[in-house]
DNA sequence: GGGTGCATGTGACATCTGTCAGCTTCGGTT
DNA sequence: AACCGAAGCTGACAGATGTCACATGCACCC
């Protein structure tokens, strides 16, 4: 039997050793290599050429959406499981949109984790069911691109003549794309629009 | 060699079955119950009468804290490790006050976890050592119970007159309170303030 | 009994935010 | 050529927000 073989990177150092227990406990799945960053992604699977990637998305230095896109060109056979522990609909979008194999949440039963790997080394894509739905139902962004450039800026607080400085825009056109994006997302002010398209996975 | 027997809390089923592998891989422990929310953590503790309880704080229902409040009244014998992904002072500080007998973090590597099993048996209390250092030098919320309860108002996006409504307040003094919040976090806008202080444990 | 701190309120003020109307320029589409 | 949407800007206005000074009442402590 061909045993196959996995890297695995996960931020939090217990998660990561736990995910490793788990996937152990399989008599065909080994886990050659483990990180904690996104931007050590690309040099460990270079070194350790693993059939499948794992990847969280929250990461420390590079997102794991990000560290997909890096690999793509480089590694065209490897295979490529998202895990996450948020189900945004918009992060299943450009994940799927990046060429990701398969996504799963945290939330999911942990039989999942093996069988994905599994199925998507057998030319499968695997998708939480219940995640598309939401991706479809839930639609693309309304949002322009400044309107979510400054949206993002907007969240960790600051206020319209830092989003100006900080963007190169002046202040008068913050307000505007701030006062469509409002509008856009249903809200009453910034925070709230800033929470919302958050949850929406638009940000 | 007598075993001990353990119940996890944790809502995301992914990591809570990979942490009962994990600690499955050790000879004397022995995980006899799973939840996923911390309001079933009180009857299952009474159902199973489990040596340690593992409690993550962030849990759909009721918080781990809360739970160990729920606790700590019928089950004194019980041992409690609080194990959460955020280790903010604030949050070590009540599980102290609670009186837990271990806080962990899942930054951590997985070897202390059991390593925290079997010391808080042996009636030892275990923190992490750099977590314990920040929550001392950062100390108290400087914030009253008032400011607290109007920053905590305004996280979700709620405009003052919202607030003042919520609280029973009038218009005026909601704004003294954030005016005063704001102040004391160092931060510039309300935004900004809710941020400081959840960052810090203090809300 | 006086001091201190908190909860609560008022009024005034300056600034920030959100909305609106309207302008230009640029790259596509029809 | 005419049109459209997005990026980008301005000016005006109302309402929200943040700050300050200054009250009152209550509890607690020396």
């Amino acid at each position: 039997m061909r045993v196959i073989t996995l890297l695995l990177a996960e931020d939090q150092v217990m998660v990561r050793e736990a995910l490793a227990a788990l996937l152990g406990l399989e008599p065909d799945l080994a886990v050659v290599a483990q990180v904690g960053r996104g931007d050590e992604v690309v040099a460990a699977v270079a070194a350790h050429q693993p059939d499948v990637a794992l990847l969280d998305i929250e990461m420390p230095g590079l997102s794991g959406l990000d560290a997909l896109e890096g690999l793509r060109a480089a590694h065209p056979a490897l295979k490529v499981v998202i895990l996450t522990t948020f189900g945004r609909p918009g992060y299943l979008r450009r994940a799927m949109e990046s060429g990701a194999d398969a996504f799963l949440v945290k939330d999911a039963p942990a039989a999942q984790l093996a069988d994905a790997v599994r199925r998507v080394l057998a030319g499968e894509r695997v998708i939480d069911p219940g995640l598309a739905a939401a991706a479809l139902a839930q639609g693309a962004s309304p949002l322009t691109d400044r309107e979510r450039d400054v949206l993002a800026a907007a969240r960790a607080g600051a206020g319209n003549a830092e989003i100006a400085a900080a963007l190169h825009l002046s202040h008068g056109t913050v307000r505007n794309y701030l006062s469509t994006a409002i509008q856009k997302t249903g809200a009453r002010n910034r925070a709230e629009a800033v929470r919302i398209a958050r949850d929406k996975g638009w940000l």
